[in-house]
DNA sequence: TAGATTGTTAATCGATTAACAATC
DNA sequence: TAGATTGTTAATCGATTAACAATC
């Protein structure tokens, strides 16, 4: 009960997505300073491996909600569990990825999600050259299958990385089967339930920005 | 000349990051209604398949600088080659990929990349295992060949998808030899001189936004 | 004409930045 | 004490949303 208590606190706090995206940065560094023995650590020096504005950071580390003391900073201890636990990357997550083409093995084997609360138990597809495959230790089952496994082993998240044509036949299955969240890799929205978590991750954003950047210098050498 | 002062026209246009981004999406759309045979495209035909509000889809539309037509739309070839021009699709950058892992070997078998200007046309590595190898159809070099191979072959674009502590040194080769653009997918800010383009993806925040949506979803339960 | 849609101008909202007080 | 840093409150900036005029 006081553990339920003070869990909902801490969720109570204002989440705004521009601060969660940062947070990971902060965490890979929090890890660093602390691998080579700090036990504090304050804005200033968070900065000088970043190039955010000083107090975007400050303000960010304030929503933590750690006592930090002037002159010396934050505990760095404290600061990586409350980051961690904000995050909710220290309860972990069982997950069916599906779809094991290029990007899909990449995140079979993307090790950061394992050591961040995501842990991909299995994969799926429909391709017989994939289908009984093992993909950086994870087993690829066939796509039919994927209804009574989710259901018999209780995961709760699916990651889509199929291409797009079957991305919505693959929510379709997962959420019959009673899946709580779907992260999608693929470019088209969803129809969900308003109670499904759904993320779409858009991989072609990033590459929209860079070929822009490109576009302009190769313009200002012209 | 007038092809020049007609591509900075189109560059002059406030180029607003979040419109970048949301551009594939559309783009997306635009070619599976040209192939369903449509020739003109409004924006309510867009929302069906967007989550997006109308009129942000609007004003990002306007941006293009097409004549659209009250109650028929926008012509769907124009509309889906300003866009193209727009993120300098159309022109094609050939690229060197360093770090050939899971995520590394994803991005070279990852088709949309070739598609849209951005030819992957070579891999580099350090582990003997990985040296000589052919991944998706793309072979790997030594990374003590890079430097060489970018002036040789006039390479200007880079994508880094090595372990973080490597990302730096592999910059300063990239730097060295010439190069006009990196693509820095790992976790660390890049130190780089003003005069190249340096975008970093943040693959971290999609996690993050994503476990922290499922552990509301969590807390919901409790 | 009526209605759907484009395109523009103004209002709101939210995120970042700045200024400053508090603290060790 | 002086100075570095935290933490808060106010100001600015930019993106989204709303309202409305223009057009076919």
């Amino acid at each position: 009960m006081t553990g339920n208590s003070e869990t909902k606190e801490h969720n109570d706090k204002i989440l705004r997505l521009p601060t969660i995206k940062r947070l990971p940065t902060y965490l890979h560094i929090l890890k660093r300073l602390k691998a080579e023995g700090q036990e504090y650590v304050s804005t200033t020096a968070l900065i000088n491996e970043l190039d955010f504005k000083p107090i975007l950071v400050r303000k960010d580390l304030v929503l933590m909600g750690l006592p930090g003391k002037p002159r010396t900073g934050y505990c760095l201890d404290d600061l990586i569990k409350a980051i961690e636990d904000f995050l909710g990357w220290n309860k972990v997550d069982e997950a069916f990825l599906i779809g094991a083409g290029a990007l899909g093995s990449a995140l079979l084997g993307h090790k950061p999600f394992e050591e961040n609360g995501l842990k991909i138990i299995a994969g799926f597809d429909i391709d017989p050259e994939r289908v009984g495959k093992v993909i950086h230790g994870k087993k690829i089952f066939h796509l039919s299958k994927l209804k009574e496994m989710v259901q018999r082993m209780g995961v709760k998240v699916g990651i889509i990385t199929v291409p797009w044509q079957a991305a919505q036949e693959v929510a379709d299955i997962l959420i019959e089967a009673g899946i709580w969240g779907i992260w999608n890799f693929s470019m088209v929205k969803l129809k969900t339930p308003p109670e499904i978590v759904c993320h779409n991750e858009n991989l072609a954003g990033g590459l929209a920005v860079f070929s822009v950047k490109l576009q302009q210098k190769r313009n200002q050498l012209l």
